[in-house]
DNA sequence: ACATTAATGTAATCTGTGTGTAATCTTGCT
DNA sequence: AGCAAGATTACACACAGATTACATTAATGT
């Protein structure tokens, strides 16, 4: 298992290298954002420990790039100070946990099994994740890029429909038993407007676009882009 | 998300109703096993929250008859004692989850999300290949040597007719009555066309050629070079 | 209770592409 | 050569879906 720690303060970064590595993790160590941004981008690790209060670069950044970047891996944010706002900002972003410090390090080893164990399930709210997009599910709250996202509830609804099915075209009956009640009778367009609707807030001022036309068949969400003909 | 609750105490049937349409499901509640099982058996739910202790038919049976059934819709036993026994019996009559009343509401909230999230962890379920070539049918996305393609409908309906049936020789009346809805009028050339759109995507820009014709026989799929003579 | 705003469905119009038709060119077989 | 099966290209139109506007219903505050 690799990790990758950041953390600038020579003391606590020392101290979770050697705690982690005798836990039997591989650990990466940086000292300040720029290389962790770097390394996080440009290696693969199981797991990334952050503090948000970097130097140069600070955490959320490079929690954010990452989630841009379609990248998964689980992140535990480390925190100077536990503010609920600090906390808020962190999970919209995209980390999976938050340790405030000072903290005892086999809560922070606890925590950090947790995560790899859990994979992409976050201990601290229920999340769904897709890039950069972030649903949170007991808060009913959307997020992209960390700017937040109000939909209504149907909205949420069908947004949630195609995250949890990702990568699959969900054809217009499916979705409408679904989200709707109905066994879809051809001769309404609710789907296809509520489409336009949900776009027009999570799609029409980011990339890459995730909700795609399958025309014939239905709707999909997903990351890669629906290249042209080259 | 469609829920379905099977509780006959009444004030734990309200309490879960409410609970779960706040947290944005839809829930069906029903007040015992009969009409549980029938509604399990007869619609479509997202997943069944199930007391095991029901005056007429248990919660044991209900799954064991969606399972006997082939229906995957995950289950979640609720029961008034901690009984291992009970629970080893749930869990081998294929339940997913077991919580033991009294519980905290947020604790079945949780469960349920992981259980829904669990659902729909096999995004890339079924794949077709032949040499290079990737068929992902719930996706419906093509690729080939790792390139995407954009297949319209019908073209994609055709592509995986022949991926299917590699190595077969398949008559135009054949294409024709699986791809389109005809009994093939000899006197349109529908079928060339689309076979020529669909080489232009998949074949013109790669190696080996897989759509061959079979002259006065109709087209076939295969991998291996056509020109000689076996 | 009323006013105001948001949410949702319906309908009308616009647009692009997918699809079939047909006309012409190529290839292979006798 | 000559014919037929199929390849290839061009064209036109229908229709799926996008987009917008409007009507209706539900939620919210005063």
């Amino acid at each position: 298992m690799r990790l990758l720690v950041v953390e600038d303060e020579i003391k606590t970064g020392d101290y979770l290298r050697q705690g982690l590595a005798e836990a039997g993790f591989q650990v990466s160590l940086v000292r300040n954002g720029l290389d962790g941004h770097h390394l996080a981008m440009t290696e693969s690790f199981d797991l990334i420990v952050l503090d948000v209060m970097l130097p140069d670069v600070d955490g959320w950044r490079i929690v954010q790039s990452l989630r841009e970047a379609g990248r998964q891996t689980p992140v535990l944010f480390l925190s100077a100070r536990d503010s609920v706002d600090d906390r808020v900002k962190g999970l919209e972003l995209g980390a999976d946990d938050y340790l405030v410090k000072p903290f005892a390090f086999a809560e922070l080893l606890a925590r950090v099994r947790t995560l790899l164990r859990r994979g992409s399930a976050s201990p601290l709210s229920d999340q769904l994740r897709v890039a950069d997009l972030v649903l949170d599910l007991p808060g009913h709250r959307v997020t992209r890029a960390g700017r937040k996202i109000n939909l209504s509830h149907k909205e949420f609804c069908l947004l949630e429909l195609l995250v949890r099915r990702k990568g699959e075209v969900l054809p217009r009956s499916l979705i409408a038993s679904q989200v709707w009640d109905m066994n879809f009778d051809s001769d309404t367009n609710v789907i296809d407007v509520a489409i336009r609707r949900l776009r027009a807030k999570i799609d029409d001022d980011f990339e890459p676009r995730l909700i795609h036309t399958v025309r014939g068949m239905g709707y999909k969400l997903d990351v890669e882009a629906e290249d042209d003909g080259d």
